[in-house]
DNA sequence: ATCCATACTGGAAACGTTTCCAGTAGTCGC
DNA sequence: GCGACTACTGGAAACGTTTCCAGTATGGAT
């Protein structure tokens, strides 16, 4: 209803000019007590708000960060962005979002129009850390960025977990309850180099025993036709006796895949996840995955991005690790050995904690 | 790096003035084959793009979307934001994003930044509806809004579900499931009148058959004493078959906690929820639930608002109640009546399906 | 040759703010 | 009572854009 008011409109009323008004409402400068009562009482009255645009186009600064993701779907993302906007709302940062839908021509679309919004920076996860238009363009606008799970092999400013050495845990704990013969069920490394990162720590812990090179099956990001290809996998390698999903939403679709399959979870097969999402520990049996900060990720890089924007540089180009946890679950069963059924229930339920220090560089 | 290249840089190295690039670069004015081709060489030259702040202040139009939910946690959220952002990227609008995390006296700081930034609408879940000084600022300037799942008493522009209609229709299958006894277990109802509409469908349509009205239990959001306050609630009514739980992620926290005090579900005990989240039917038992599509109410509410800035009003004070539909689940099981073991399973796995036409107010 | 429409062009105002700077008053020390 | 300081004040420029308007060519018609 209310057309605008402007710093203006105040200023009429108070009966002053407006760079008083401003002063006295930014607290930026003098003002007699009379005109700072008039000029209160009169913004009050109008109910005057700040146009935020007329001021960041005037002092450079638009308070505000883009935050681009690949699925809003993934509680993993969610979580990441929780932890932004805790980190934003502290700092006095609003945050503009926008979902790049695991398309790498539309994250480049994306970041553009973001820019165009003058953000003071950017979190975000890309689909290709290591050859991505999208950071190009963040690097040539000179905005601060730090990217969040992605583990650039190149120097950049990422906060996430090792997820050579997560997945190398995960390998370690397989083969240890038994799980020589391990598929990988992947999301396409394509769009996701951390996927592509956990299988070469899980081959890597195989290799390191001898064991052969983990199978791999790489499949679309909510396969309805996940069923059909286990069956496959099942049938070619009738041995295999666990599945590491690469992500925990991938494991859950796998387990109700199993269900159908006729396959008992853990019984039949073992399932583990990456990221520990929080259903993963709710559900029966629970998922066995790697427990990791989500939410600090989120907040951390947007926390190095809000320094590197006070001190009007950009982040250092080093990725932070946090650390991560494998937590065991009901879904991870002990295969091979002569065990009674007591004692494989118990070893199955005990949690196996690898607490990895932060590997922080300073 | 780069400095900020402005309209003013391509004009001075396109050789003309900035009038015209801005005519070339928007097409919005006549331009000679000549002037066009430097412009646009010009432009690509130096890397040049808009900067919307002076563009939005000029037009009187940021093209930004407010969107302002109580949590991140609860998927039916997430799945939301997914629909405005689909809905705002295809119509051109970004959105900014924040949340309230169920604090009334942070949403309406949130919502005042947003307008401060000059946001074009908003789209927002709140508390309560129908008494809402977020609400009331919105209004006071002037800017359009659609609530979402909200079902206010009060016309105001909303999305949603009739959440009586749907308790109610769960009602009827717990009665029918032979489940008399039946607790509703919710979120405070202060902070979600949603909450306190379902407890109410729930207890008419108890009221209906004549049965008494169902405990209630009010819980906080993801409490740890939920174990403990559901021991004292079967100690108090020990004939308590079935728990209706106010939204799908509070139904699976029961769940948990129901395995944690040695029940079993849906043998000793059933539950529903309430939204339909993707995990519901993903866990075994699946949970029994109210399917709604909460992307839609995202996108719709997007697409109302969208609509009303293009003709420069707001939204009609409405609630368009989208359609719903009890999706049965492994959690429900039938109580009392004489059935053989594996007719109770037949029973139990059977859909139930009320598929309701959306009232749709023209 | 003159006229007028037409196509193009750029200066300048405006959007709402901050901030520099110059100006005005009052105060203090002498 | 005077100079100099201080405290306060408001005009105006600037941020980057769009758009109005007045101006300049150019062309064709007379």
């Amino acid at each position: 209803m209310s057309a605008r008011v402007t710093i203006r409109d105040v200023a009429e009323r108070a009966g002053c000019g407006i760079a008083t008004v401003s002063r006295v409402l930014n607290e930026s400068g003098p003002a007699s007590a009379d005109v700072r009562v008039r000029v209160l009482a009169a913004a009050e009255e109008l109910g005057f708000q700040f146009n935020e645009l007329g001021r960041s186009l005037q002092s450079q600064r638009s308070r505000t960060l883009a935050v681009l993701v690949p699925s809003f779907t993934n509680p993993v993302f969610s979580m990441a962005i929780e932890g932004i906007q805790r980190a934003a709302a502290a700092a006095g940062y609003q945050i503009l979002l926008a979902c790049a839908n695991y398309d790498e021509a539309y994250e480049l679309e994306a970041i553009g129009t973001l820019i165009g919004k003058q953000v003071d920076g950017a979190i975000l996860t890309v689909a290709n850390p290591d050859d991505s238009l999208t950071i190009d363009a963040l690097r040539q606008h000179g905005v601060p960025y730090c990217l969040m799970f992605n583990q650039p092999r190149t120097a950049r400013p990422s906060v996430g977990v090792d997820n050579i050495a997560a997945a190398h845990t995960v390998g370690d704990v397989l083969l240890r309850a038994g799980h020589a013969q391990t598929a990988f069920i992947a999301v396409k490394f394509q769009t996701s180099e951390r996927s592509r990162l956990r299988y070469e720590g899980l081959c890597a812990a195989f290799a390191s025993v001898g064991q052969p090179e983990p199978v791999l099956l790489q499949v679309d990001y909510q396969p309805e036709e996940l069923e059909q290809r286990l069956a496959v996998l099942f049938r070619d390698h009738p041995q295999v006796s666990a599945l590491f999903a690469s992500n925990d939403m991938l494991g859950l679709t796998v387990m109700r895949a199993l269900r159908r399959l006729g396959r008992s979870v853990p019984d039949d097969i073992s399932v583990v996840g990456f990221d520990g999402i929080a259903v993963a520990e709710m559900i029966e049996p629970s998922l066995a995955t790697v427990a990791t900060p989500s939410d600090e990720m989120g907040s951390e890089a947007a926390r190095r991005v809000i320094e590197a924007i006070g001190q009007g540089g950009a982040p250092r180009p080093r990725t932070i690790f946090l650390p991560f946890e494998f937590r065991s679950g009901g879904s991870l069963g002990v295969r091979g050995t002569e065990m009674p059924a007591d004692k494989r229930q118990l070893a199955r339920r005990t949690a196996f904690s690898n607490a990895q220090a932060a590997k922080q560089v300073k």
